[in-house]
DNA sequence: TGAAAGTGTAATCGAACCAGTTACATACTA
DNA sequence: TAGTATGTAACTGGTTCGATTACACTTTCA
């Protein structure tokens, strides 16, 4: 995964929605709320769908929905459903290297790598987007919303 | 912090002035074990040495020595040398943007975000240097090198 | 039935980032 | 003083990514 913001984008995306409620959203709108390109709104959305996050009508009147209430969404979810690279990256060394430590050194770091970025998945996996929608919402009401 | 192969090239490097001990070794002979080039290697070195756990000698016989035992150099200190980026970016709005979401979402991700990024360096944090070593040392004697 | 409002998707652009590399100044040792 | 190192700047090529444009397709509704 890339120093991104597309786990951003899809979370207030997704808030949107939750926001809204049953009556389709455009991509046009969700784009505006977030200050970005319908396109790019609509290339999230593609992987929000592909795991059943969402469901889109094309036509007027159309747009996207969420399938299942904002309690059942963890950030998780949404997260895995972007399908990122790895925060972390072992670089290859080819399987004649000279020297016996950057052999056995890669599958070493591969593990602990991997153990680390399951622990931030873990802390994603105990919030949902009810969650974050309350404290946004919350926000809003007390009017700190700057 | 993008995609990131610094890391792990870092814990590699540290891990070889482990491995060699009190002798300082060259960055060349560094970068030839990690399979990259010398400058990266020193660029890294900079940072590691900015934060202590690495000191640098110049001239013959020089090069980078550990400043204090592997077992006192946790993986959370060398990813805070590194000075990376956050994982998660949340894009800026703006103060007069419209929608009421945009402008609350924000804060809320921010702190989401930066609580999820805290577990993964907690976890870090809970292995040294001297751990990873180990396991690669069983790797080399097992034979299990590649 | 046709216009309008949507999405899907490909292509392109420019900026940012990064590893690799070269080059050279500087520092230290013998 | 020669040789070995690091420090650092500069340039390069590749990659990624968001933004944008363009166009085909779908759906609704008047």
């Amino acid at each position: 995964m890339a120093a991104n913001s597309r786990f951003a984008i899809a979370v207030h995306t997704l808030g949107v929605l939750a926001f809204v409620g049953d009556k389709p959203v455009s991509s046009g709108l969700i784009a505006k709320s977030v200050g970005t390109n319908p396109v790019v709104i609509r290339r999230i959305m593609r992987k929000l769908v592909k795991h059943g996050l969402v469901e889109v009508r094309m036509g007027t009147g159309g747009g996207s929905r969420l399938t299942k209430p904002p309690s059942e969404i963890s950030l998780a979810a949404i997260y895995e459903s972007l399908e990122e690279e790895d925060v972390f990256e072992v670089p290859a060394l080819g399987e004649d290297h000279c020297c016996p430590i950057g052999r056995s050194v890669r599958p070493v770091l591969e593990e602990v790598l991997a153990a680390a970025q399951n622990e931030m998945r873990a802390y994603l996996g105990k919030i949902s987007l009810e969650n974050v929608m309350d404290s946004v919402n919350a926000a809003i009401v007390v009017g700190k919303s700057r």
